[in-house]
DNA sequence: TACTCATGAGCAA
DNA sequence: TGCTCCTGAGTAG
């Protein structure tokens, strides 16, 4: 489920349980066996996540950089032995008492720290790990208003802001009241400072819950998926606040779902 | 069993 | 815009 929140979630998991730890690297589909064996047996200094994101950090200044992509999936185990075998597993991550495998990621790659700058210059400020805070929102404003693209294309784009999904880009601009189609510069400071504040409580409550919860109300529970957002996968349903049949379309060839009513 | 769809993104044309 | 990467869940028959 790889939204930005799912991200940081992994990370904190390897730097719970296996970070400060010689870690065995191991590739039993074969394909990343060649970059696993640079990493084996040297020590996780530390996990971390920049949007949708992972980077493992080794002790032998080499960094194993993870996207899940559409597919994408963690499993974790907390024993090493006899672990099940099915499906294609990428990349396995393990010590005596915890495994990590990773399955179906868009890349899975071990690279160096120049590398690791490179990519990172290339990526929108996190709405969940914004360092400094006040820049990054800055950031995200300046780069929106500097596009005529529609808001609803912006956010998905990683380079405007990093971590944000279908789900999440559907939700925020129903929250707002904002049309996908306004282009990114008709936006004003206090609509786009509104946009980054709600994600940044959006994708927090992602993280803590391990879901994708855009109903305040629900932010405290465990609702069932029909429940969790507003609009997204909603279409043809009454909107939760106006009654207005929710839309759906393709945009940048991804379905998106919004609300004309509220939305605009 | 076969088919469709999915919370992404890079690339060619 | 369309193709491709790649895995698994859900659904139709």
């Amino acid at each position: 489920m790889p939204e930005g929140h799912t991200v940081h979630r992994t990370a904190r998991e390897f730097n719970a349980r296996l970070a400060g730890r010689n870690i065995t690297v191991d590739s039993p589909q074969g394909r990343f066996l060649a970059e696993a064996n640079l990493i084996d047996g040297h020590t996780l200094v530390r996990a971390r996540a920049i949007g949708k994101q992972l980077f493992l950090e080794f002790d032998n200044a080499l960094t194993c950089r993870i996207h899940l992509g559409i597919y994408g999936k963690w499993r974790f185990e907390n024993h090493a032995g006899d672990v099940a075998r099915d499906g294609q597993v990428r990349a396995r991550f393990y010590s005596e008492d915890f495994l990590a495998d990773l399955r179906g990621p868009t890349v899975c790659e071990v690279i160096d720290r120049r590398a690791v700058k490179q990519v990172e210059a290339r990526l929108g400020p996190d709405p969940i790990n914004p360092d400094p805070k006040a820049k990054a929102q800055a950031i995200f404003i300046a780069r929106v208003q500097a596009s005529k693209t529609p808001i609803g294309q912006l956010l998905m784009n990683q380079d405007v802001v990093s971590g944000i999904g279908n789900v999440y880009r559907a939700e925020l601009l129903f929250r707002a009241g904002i049309s996908p189609h306004r282009p990114g510069n008709s936006l004003t400071v206090d609509e786009l400072t509104a946009l980054w504040l709600d994600a940044v409580e959006l994708m927090r409550v992602g993280v803590r819950t391990g879901f994708m919860i855009t109903r305040d109300e629900l932010f405290t529970r465990r609702p069932a998926k029909a429940d969790r957002n507003f609009v997204y996968k909603r279409e043809g349903l009454p909107c939760r606040v106006c009654g207005t049949n929710i839309s759906i379309e393709i945009m940048a060839t991804r379905k998106l779902y919004w609300c004309v009513g509220c939305q605009t």
